[in-house]
DNA sequence: CCTCTTTCGGAAAGTTGCTTTCCCAATGAC
DNA sequence: GTCATTGGGAAAGCAACTTTCCGAAAGAGG
């Protein structure tokens, strides 16, 4: 008896942490390569990719991000260190602080965006233009839980 | 002018990120009430689901996984501990350590599946069972890095 | 105004899921 | 009988956060 199928059954959780870790070991890792930034890490990249050109305060940013406004203050002050972010005082409600992209950050944005789109184009390669772009949107209807239905 | 398509471009990282914490929080969470297991967590399930029926040792196992043997070595540790694994010496190399599953052990991989099985299959209602096997079947063939052609 | 509650944000410590470094004991190669 | 290799772990460190606690500012109600 040939057994063909050994990966045939490989557990979900599996076979998206295995793409992930892709994206985080070549698209991403080679943004932090390419501009040098030896103190940021893949994480960072996503809440630096989250702050929009109209800025936001640090709690709106968290939400978008799903997680702490702690855990998110330390990211962004992180990337102000680092020279990507910019935070000043909201005058209308001084409780505020308002993240915004410098000119560095912008720059790093759209290098993320680069990065990630040449990748899925790597990937659409793989198995085809057609089946990645209904594989990318059968991804995004999984991705958020359902609505229960009022 | 009506804004449609706000998640449209979602970055792919984000989309794998959202499927993958839905399974997080809802079968392996599942499971884990179910056994009453309050020392371990999610983690602990895709170590104990690694061990087969016939045994393996820590070094094969923290391959299997993709993580190092100390790591692995902890999380066996815990789950010895549990009663979900049991360790022995092999009399042939009394350097390994040989990792086998206890009958708790099986049944909580047996419940794993079951959930994790349970899951997709909501996972299908949802797009559909022929949506759902091309979306599985192509995350299959993109979740690891292709073999760079010799 | 003056309290009362809420909200924004952070400091400090803790947690999870590992890795890195260093080491020993057992094995295999010669 | 030496030498290099391999299996495994102890201890510390690290990444990506959360939890707890707190203060300062703003809005709500009288």
């Amino acid at each position: 008896m040939i057994v063909v199928n050994q990966v045939a059954d490989r557990p979900l959780p599996d076979l998206l942490a295995g793409l992930f870790d892709q994206i985080r070991e070549q698209p991403l890792r080679q943004v932090l390569e390419s501009h040098g930034l030896d103190g940021l890490r893949p994480s960072h990249l996503r809440v630096v990719a989250g702050v929009d050109e109209s800025g936001l305060s640090i709690t709106e940013l968290a939400q978008r991000l799903g997680m702490t406004k702690q855990g998110c203050g330390q990211f962004v002050a992180a990337l102000t260190g680092s020279g990507h972010l910019e935070v000043a005082t909201d005058p209308a409600d001084r409780r505020v602080r308002t993240v915004s992209l410098t000119r560095r950050g912008r720059a790093l944005v759209a290098e993320i965006h680069q990065r990630l789109s040449a990748f899925e184009d790597q990937l659409a390669r793989r198995i085809g233009p057609d089946r990645y772009a209904s594989f990318r949107a059968d991804l995004a209807a999984l991705s958020s839980a359902p609505d229960s239905d009022v």
